[in-house]
DNA sequence: TGTACATCAGTGAACGCGCGTTCACTGATGTAC
DNA sequence: TGTACATCAGTGAACGCGCGTTCACTGATGTAC
């Protein structure tokens, strides 16, 4: 196994994440990102603090300050690894746009409501840190690449296009499915559960259904 | 100038909510409200303590206690308030659904998109509490009358319906619209701005034509 | 292969601070008579 | 209209607690030679 992901300095001694029994830890930075996730999915990214994530991971109150400025630095790497994955997941989905553009989309819409299933906290940390990611490049970066998937899938949707009248922007459709894979997401799936009402389907269901009327009416998918 | 609106025990004094001069508030529930607003504003449902609200009322740290038994329950009141304010502006903005059943949606989506800019700390109460909200009878009813009038419209929209096929659910259609619209208001307006991007059009145009598109692809709209 | 050394990544003690919460209290208010 | 009184809605002192943060330190590691 090796350790330190960003630059990778060179490998540590050779033990697992959990029981520790030296006085280096090996790998602290990774696991306070999976502690932190952890204490995330339970309480939300609002729901601990920095000398807790450093409780959980076993470690000294003063031991995240090697590797995270604040908090917040913390909880931007997370974000930042997340749309990562995301990126992958949606991409992944995507398959080149086959079988057809429309299907792939579908296939996105999944992934992206089966990423917020599978990492809450995660998803969380991206979209509700609770203070502004702006300002970090990286994280800017992967936030663009996994957009980036869904601009791309709107692109090449939009070039099978067949319908009368004015060609679709592909950026706005590419905002569309976001804004609605987003809203079902956050709205019906995950912690959040502000609005959590009896759905007549599930919002797997819900998604594919209002993607496909959506882009039937661009004239991209069979009526 | 009235005090205690919900359960109105009597006036008291007839003084502004500003400087208190006597030893009682007067109206100290409802300034708790608006102080945490601001302070929601300023940095997000998580960003305050129980005893700065207090500080911000001008009340000892002691005071909040005779009103609401904790943070939690404070955040659930602004909730309550804001679906309630929120049901009202949506309904306003139905208007019975004149002058027909799209336009009066649009209209809402607008209403919609207002009210998260005009008020984005309910909003974010309402959405993004930082902890549960279900157990509040009467805020579910609130948030039920809010989600209620765009399941109205969405009633109305299918009544009106003209397609061929199949007839659209008009619960599904109301949870597309509430969704794209919420999708919309998280990703685009207000504090959480993870995915503020360059966008080729206002949030409000952009979800006017996610409705049209939508609704189009029903039948309900001119294509 | 061995050894000296620089560097790294932890420790744990210490600090001041503000929070949450309680408590007996008290000033103000409204009302019964 | 006055007065006594119950009730309400504040105060402010007190408490223990955990957090954030710093600091000099030290154990472990990797490497130059």
């Amino acid at each position: 196994m090796r350790f330190s992901t960003d630059p990778p300095r060179g490998a540590k001694s050779d033990r697992t994440d959990g029981g520790r029994d030296s006085y280096h830890h090996g790998n602290l930075r990774e696991a306070l990102v999976e502690a932190a996730l952890v204490l995330i999915a339970e309480r939300g990214p609002a729901g601990f603090t920095f000398a807790e994530v450093a409780r959980a991971a076993g470690v000294s109150a003063a031991a995240p300050y090697r590797h995270f400025r604040d908090r917040n630095a913390l909880i931007a790497e997370i974000a930042r690894q997340g749309f990562e994955r995301f990126a992958v997941a949606l991409d992944r989905a995507w398959n080149h746009g086959r079988p057809d553009p429309v299907k792939a989309i579908e296939n996105c819409g999944r992934a992206y409501l089966a990423f917020a299933r599978r990492e809450p906290a995660a998803y969380a940390a991206m979209f509700e840190p609770g203070f502004p990611l702006e300002d970090d490049a990286n994280l800017l970066r992967a936030s663009d690449s996994a957009f980036g998937v869904v601009r791309q899938a709107a692109e090449a949707a939009c070039a099978a296009w067949r319908g009368t009248g004015t060609r679709p922007p592909p950026m706005m459709v590419a905002l569309h499915i976001w804004a609605l894979s987003h809203g079902i997401a956050a709205l019906f799936i995950g912690r959040t559960d502000a609005t959590r009402r009896r759905l007549p389907m599930t919002p797997e269901d819900l998604l594919e259904a209002g993607l496909l009327i959506y882009l039937q009416s661009l004239g991209l998918s069979a009526p």
